[in-house]
DNA sequence: GCTTAGAGTTCAATAGTTGGACATACGCCG
DNA sequence: CGGCGTATGTCCAACTATTGAACTCTAAGC
C-alpha cells in the first residue's frame, strides 16, 4: 500500500470514484461521469483512458441518439467472483462478474454425511466446471464468497459445531478453498450472507438497515446497518434464536428454556405435526400443505410466525431497521406467516419504530444465500482489486 | 464544499490527519506526526506551519530533553465546544476545547414545572455565565450539543411527548437554541449522549461497540456500533425499555405487557416499596438505603437487575457489543444491581456472546449526558471546522 | 572538541487535477 | 443543403500539493 495522503492514493480513490459511478448506473457517458463524480471532465477523460487500457472497463463508439456520447461501462470479464453456499441440502455455486451481473449459477443436493473433504472437492468441481461452462477467464477470478451454515470464529477462521453438518466442526473453510482455488476466500454464515444477497440483488434493495431472518434448522439473522454486514466484535450478532420469549418455555438445544428457536426452528415444529401428519414431514411440505389449505399446518405456521413476530419486535425496538425480510423455506408460505409476523410486531413493538418497518419475504428464496457469497467477494475486494490489471492471487502453497 | 477529488480536498484530508494524531496523543514532536501519520516531514512541516498560523494549535519551542524536538499541541482555545443536558431534575452545561478537554461544567436544579421558554432562557444564562467565567472567546464557540430527556424527531428536530418535562412537546430545541446562541447546535436524547459521553470519557474508552442502558424514570439504550451512535433509520433504535419480557406481566404505558419497563424503572418500582418504607421514596434513596444494608431495597434492586439483564441479554444476542455500560441513578449501587445482571445475561445469552461482555457501572454518574453532548458537538463538527479561522456561525435570525 | 544522530526546513522534482481552448459530431432551422 | 447552436471529449498550460534529498541545527556521547 502506497503511503496515503498522497496524490496517488488521490488518484485511486477517484478512480474508484469512477468505477462506482459506472456501475451504479449500468452505462454512463464521460461528461454524466463527470457531473455524478464532481470531477471535471479532463480529469474523468485520463481516468477512463486508464481503465480503458487496464481492461476494467469497454468503451462502446456511440449509444443513445446524442451529438456523439460514447457510453462507458464495466467490461464483462473485468474481474470475476465466485460465490460458493454449503447449505443445508444443496451445494450451490454462482458467477458473477465486476457489473453485479450473475453470469452462471448451479446447485447440486449435498449429502449431509458426506465429510469435509468430500465436501471441499464437490464444491473444487462444481466451480471448475462452471468456470469452464461460461468460459471466463480463469485467471480472472480475483475472488471467492463462502457460505457455511454454522458459525465461524473472526480470528481462526474456523468453523464452530454445527448440527447441520457434523463433522466439519474445527476445518477452516476459507482457508482450505483458498488452498485450492488459488484465490483469496471469504467466508461467513448463511444467515449474513443472504442479507447480503437481498441487501444487493433482492428484497432489500435501496436500504441501507435491513435485518434478514432465516428459519430453517434453526433461526438466524443477518443484520445489515448502514449498508454494511454487522457482525459484531465478536462475530456473533444476530443470533436472535435464542432471544427468550417465555422463560418458562420448552428447553432450547442452547440450554435455556422458551428460546425463540423452540417455538420456530423445524427441529421443535414438526414434532407437533407428527401424530397426525406423520414422521416424515419436512417444513417445505409443511407449508405446502398450508398453501393448499391444510388446517393444522395452516394453524403451525401462524403459530410459528407469531412467535417470529415477538422476537422481531424486539429486535425493531433495539436496532429500528427499516426493512424485515423473511428468508428460508418458510418465507414460501408468503402471507400465512407474513400476516402474523406483521400482527405480533404491531402488537410488541413500540409503534413509532413499527409504523416504518417493512416485513417481505425473501425475493431470491434458495438463492439468497449464494448470491450473498457473490456479493461479499466483492465487497471484501473494495471495488478496488479491479483497477490495476494485477488482479491478487494467492500462494498455493498457502500457509 | 470545494469538488471532491481535488488536491485542496487532499490537502484537508491530510490536515484533519495532523489534528487527530496530534489530539490522539495529546502532544507530538513533528517527526512523531509524520511517522503516525505516515506523511512526509516535509509535508508535516508545511500542514504545522499552516495549522500554527490559523492559530489551532500552538508549537512549544522545546520540550523533554531531546536534540530539537518542538512539541505539537492542540491550542487550547482553537475551538470551543459546549455541552447543554436538559435532565430530568438538573440542567447541566459543561465547555470543553478541540483537544476533548473539559474546562468547565456546572448544573443547577431544573423545575420540571418549568416552561420550555424558561427553560431555554435558564440554559442560555448559564451557558453565558459559564462562558464568562471561563473566560473564553465567544467568538471561538464552535457547536452547542444539546440533550433532551425525550424522543426527538429526526427529520424535524421536533421533541415528541415526554412526560418528564411535559409543555416541551413539539418545541424544536436545536433550532431555539441555535437562534439564542447563535452557532449551530446539534440535539439528541438523553441515552444516546450518555452513550457518547461514556464511550469518550467514561467507561467507554477504547470500544468500538457499545450499549449505555439508562435507568431513571424510563429505560432506554444508547448504541454505539463501530465508534458512532447508531440512531436507526426512524431514529428511534435503542427502546429496550419497551421489549416484551412477559406477555402476561403488568401494563406499561406504552400499552403492552410486561415490558422491560414495568420491571425496572422508578415510576413502577417504587410503589412496590411504599407500604413498607413510606410515598416520598426516590431511586437515589433507595439505592441508597440497599448500599445501607436495607434487606428490601436490596431486594427490589436486585429483581430490576435480573429484569434488565434479561434485556441487556437479549441485546446481546442480537447486536453481540463488547461493553455494557449501565447509567443512570441505579449505577450508583454497584455491584447491588450489576451481579444480577451479569448473572441474567450468563443465564439468557448465548455463551459465546456472553462471554466476551463485560458489564460496568458509568464512570461518568450524571455528568454522563453533558459531556456526551459535548462530545456531539466535536463529533457532528467532524473535526474539519477547527482547520480554518472561519467558525461557523448561524444567522441570528435563523429559519 | 569532535562526532553522531535525530529534528525540522528548504528546494527542486514529480504527480495529478483544473479551467479553458479546441476539434468534433449531431440536430435544428432556414 | 449549409449554417448555427449545443454538447462531448481531448489537449495544453497553470496550479496545487506531496515527496525525496540536501541542508542546517541542536544536544548527547566519547
Amino acid at each position: 500500500m502506497e503511503t496515503p495522503g498522497s496524490q496517488s492514493s488521490l488518484h485511486r480513490a477517484n478512480l474508484e470514484r469512477v468505477v462506482r459511478a459506472v456501475r451504479l448506473a449500468g452505462s454512463l457517458t464521460q461528461a454524466e461521469i463527470a457531473r455524478t463524480t464532481g470531477l471535471s471532465a479532463a480529469t474523468v477523460s485520463n481516468i477512463v483512458r486508464e481503465l480503458k487500457d487496464g481492461g476494467t472497463v469497454e468503451v462502446t463508439p456511440t449509444s443513445a441518439g446524442g451529438r456523439r456520447a460514447r457510453s462507458v461501462s464495466l467490461s464483462g470479464d473485468a474481474g470475476i467472483v465466485i460465490g460458493v453456499d454449503f447449505g443445508h441440502t444443496h451445494l450451490r455455486v454462482a458467477i458473477g462478474n465486476l457489473a453485479h451481473q450473475v453470469l452462471a449459477e448451479e446447485a447440486e443436493p449435498l449429502d449431509v454425511d458426506a465429510s469435509a473433504a468430500q465436501g471441499f472437492d464437490r464444491a473444487e468441481q462444481l466451480v471448475e466446471r462452471l468456470v469452464a461452462a461460461t468460459g471466463v477467464d480463469r485467471t480472472k477470478v480475483a475472488g471467492v464468497g463462502l457460505g457455511v451454515p454454522g458459525p465461524i470464529d473472526v480470528e481462526s477462521g474456523q468453523l464452530g459445531s454445527t448440527s447441520i453438518l457434523p463433522g466439519w466442526t474445527g476445518t477452516k473453510p476459507a482457508e482450505e478453498m483458498s488452498r485450492r482455488l488459488g484465490v483469496p476466500v471469504q467466508v461467513d454464515n448463511d444467515a449474513n450472507l443472504g442479507a447480503l444477497g437481498e441487501l444487493v440483488w433482492g428484497s432489500g434493495r435501496g436500504v441501507k438497515d435491513l435485518a434478514y431472518i432465516k428459519v430453517a434448522s434453526g433461526v438466524g439473522a443477518g443484520l445489515v446497518i448502514s449498508g454494511k454486514i454487522y457482525r459484531g466484535p465478536g462475530g456473533t450478532a444476530g443470533e436472535i434464536g435464542h432471544i427468550t420469549l417465555d422463560e418458562s418455555g420448552p428447553v432450547c438445544r442452547c440450554g435455556n428454556r422458551g428460546c425463540l428457536e423452540t417455538f420456530t426452528a423445524a427441529r421443535y415444529v414438526l414434532p407437533l405435526l407428527q401424530s397426525s401428519h406423520g414422521t416424515d414431514l419436512t417444513m417445505e411440505a409443511v407449508v405446502r400443505l398450508a398453501r393448499d389449505g391444510d388446517p393444522g399446518c395452516r394453524r403451525v405456521i401462524a403459530d410459528v410466525g407469531r412467535h417470529i413476530g415477538s422476537g422481531v419486535a424486539n429486535l425493531c425496538n433495539l436496532l429500528n431497521p427499516s426493512r424485515v425480510v423473511l428468508g428460508g423455506d418458510l418465507a414460501e408460505a408468503g402471507e400465512l406467516v407474513l400476516g402474523p409476523i406483521r400482527e405480533s410486531v404491531g402488537r410488541y413493538a413500540i409503534p413509532s419504530a413499527a409504523r416504518q418497518l417493512s416485513v417481505l419475504p425473501g425475493a431470491l428464496g434458495g438463492r439468497a444465500e449464494v448470491l450473498g457469497a457473490l456479493a461479499l467477494a466483492l465487497s471484501e475486494m473494495g471495488d478496488s482489486t479491479l483497477l490495476d490489471g494485477t488482479l491478487p492471487t494467492v500462494a498455493p502453497a498457502f500457509t
